[in-house]
DNA sequence: TTGTACGCGTTATCAA
DNA sequence: TTGATAACGCGTACAA
């Protein structure tokens, strides 16, 4: 079991210094042509890589790019995550995940692991708990650490840095007038606490809709989900909830979910109940992943392209590093910029809406 | 903007050396109690992380363990590596994430970027290109240049490393058998191509199932899918050769599938061509995930327990890198153990099956 | 054309 | 009790 070759190794071997190996190997026009050769010739039987760690310290920077996100088992997270990778390999940088598993303390511990030169920015979606303390100096602490931030999905606008998010309010908003003008008068919405900054943005986009269409929002039509409730494996509860919306309000005909849990389940709970869809009842979800694709009848959905969103991010990460090269000592107090992209989604639509 | 606060920074402005600063950081005795608090204080005030690049280098020790599989947008995958992630965190170690993309081009260069000191061994899963071309040198290069690897689900066994599988054949003939005991007589099988392994060896199961119940296989019962046909988007293909499948059978009354996708698949088309779930078709799905769970009606499944693969081969690797330690001049000639450890599936009853 | 020396941030060893 | 030095692997400015 050799270990990694190292140019100390091959200087040694070759009995030349260490630094004509570096030369040589970097085609340094100051090697002469002979040493260049044998250098690369022994280098390449060894099959020698510079240590990037070694890289690392030396250049204090890794190359590497720290996602933070509450939970990878999500189709929404997933998508993004690979939309990130995407870009990040393509210009050389590394991806490395770590999961809050939307708890504050694992997010502000995760991110204390990274953010001690492992990596040269985050890209990150805030954690519930975080979202619900509304504690976030974790986040200005790595700022003021001159280590950007990008975030994205669930952000808050108090932190000074790029973000990356969907239009939820107007998402929102057209899938619901889809259903309003498919011919739904009674729509409900079932969403998350008002915490989750998505699911209110969402619901604000449902209120909107009505309002326009001079429709009365009935607070009996909105179901705030307690996700604290639902464990991975015990649906019931979410179940019993939705059960509860259909039968204290028998005229409801059309429903938006902020996700396509919330839209499967409603689905499943109507139907038993006997609605027939798309007839009895129109059904839009938030989010559009496999569950959508695949149900019967299928989901129509706001897609919000997290592929896109994650390679929009870690372009905006990628160029505020190589941006920020050498600022150290020049223009220091000068007013960072920061942008907010917002992508735009779209409406599939299924067989869930007529 | 500051930039992370390093020992020598301390050093200077508490006006000691840099070792006494390491020292005090790290209690030892030989610093007196009282500039021990000092530069705790003041380590604490600007809230001092040793770097952990400077550490990894020093101790040629990352602590970071390096994933590759296949994609993430995948249940399974997914779950895997919140196993991994779980088990890694407890134990100090972090967790990155290189995708292949089914590639043997990716998978090939991702380890390289990853070998090059950035992390202490692999977790991976092979890409089925890998599997196809069955060019494994790679790994054999890795593990010479004394990196472990663990592989995990699509496994090949010439290569001499820890692995972490389920027992495909036992599972696929749990399944099957739960069908014919339900009373099915024409038992059609959705599967991958035989390059890709758990494919292969979940073919292997329903044949040995029907052989021990005396059931003749017919080939026409067998469907073989290419999913090189199958872009992420377009599942008409598959939904034409399942349709297929079944209008030149019509007395199938069972379907194992060898993933979610097919067997969602195979449901969709048999409702649409009239057959009533469980009554006339029963199913089930190798993998357990969303799909299975959320359709209508749910599927019954042979339940991978992706996250305890995870902790597995977490648990290996991390073993095996802390006992390799130290190991560079003893017994370098030892035959080396490595073990294959085997997660027993189980099968989850739902709707689809009597 | 080649080699020496330094620094990145840390710790361990040995000297003061 | 404290400090100087070497080492991890690399690249580069400068000296030979």
């Amino acid at each position: 079991m050799k270990r990694k070759v190292t140019l100390k190794q091959i200087a040694k071997e070759l009995d030349v210094s260490i630094s004509t190996v570096s030369k040589a190997l970097r085609n340094s026009i100051e090697i002469s042509e002979d040493t260049r050769q044998k250098v690369q010739a022994f280098a390449k039987l060894y099959n020698y890589r510079p240590n990037n760690i070694a890289l690392s310290l030396k250049n204090r920077k890794s190359n590497t790019i720290g996602i933070i996100i509450p939970e990878i088992v999500h189709h929404f997270f997933s998508k993004v995550i690979t939309g990130i990778e995407l870009v990040a390999n393509k210009k050389g940088y590394n991806v490395i995940v770590g999961l809050s598993n939307e708890s504050f303390d694992k997010e502000v511990i995760n991110m204390q692991m990274l953010a001690n030169g492992s990596i040269d920015g985050f890209i990150l979606s805030i954690s519930k708990e975080t979202l619900q303390h509304q504690d976030y100096h974790h986040f200005v602490e790595t700022i003021n650490q001159g280590m950007p931030i990008v975030m994205f999905d669930r952000v808050v606008h108090e932190i000074p840095c790029d973000k990356v998010i969907v239009d939820d309010v107007k998402g929102a908003k057209k899938a619901v007038e889809k259903l309003i003008t498919n011919g739904c008068k009674h729509i409900a919405i079932i969403t998350t606490k008002d915490y989750v900054s998505v699911g209110k943005l969402r619901t604000q986009g449902y209120l909107s809709a009505l309002e326009d269409h001079k429709i009365e929002p009935k607070s009996s039509l909105i179901l705030k989900v307690d996700d604290k409730l639902l464990s991975d494996d015990n649906l019931d509860a979410l179940e019993k909830e939705v059960e509860l919306l259909f039968q204290s309000n028998k005229k409801i005909d059309g429903v938006f979910a902020v996700n396509e849990l919330y839209a499967v389940t409603a689905m499943k709970v109507a139907r038993k109940l006997g609605y027939s869809i798309p007839d009895d009842l129109q059904l839009i979800s938030f989010t559009d992943g496999v569950l959508s694709k695949h149900s019967t009848p299928s989901l129509s959905t706001v897609s919000q392209h997290g592929q896109a969103i994650g390679e929009k991010a870690a372009n905006l990460l990628i160029n505020r590093l190589e941006m920020d090269h050498g600022d150290d000592n020049e223009y220091d107090e000068e007013e960072e910029v920061y942008e907010t992209i917002i992508i735009e989604t779209n409406l599939i639509e299924r067989e869930s809406t007529k």
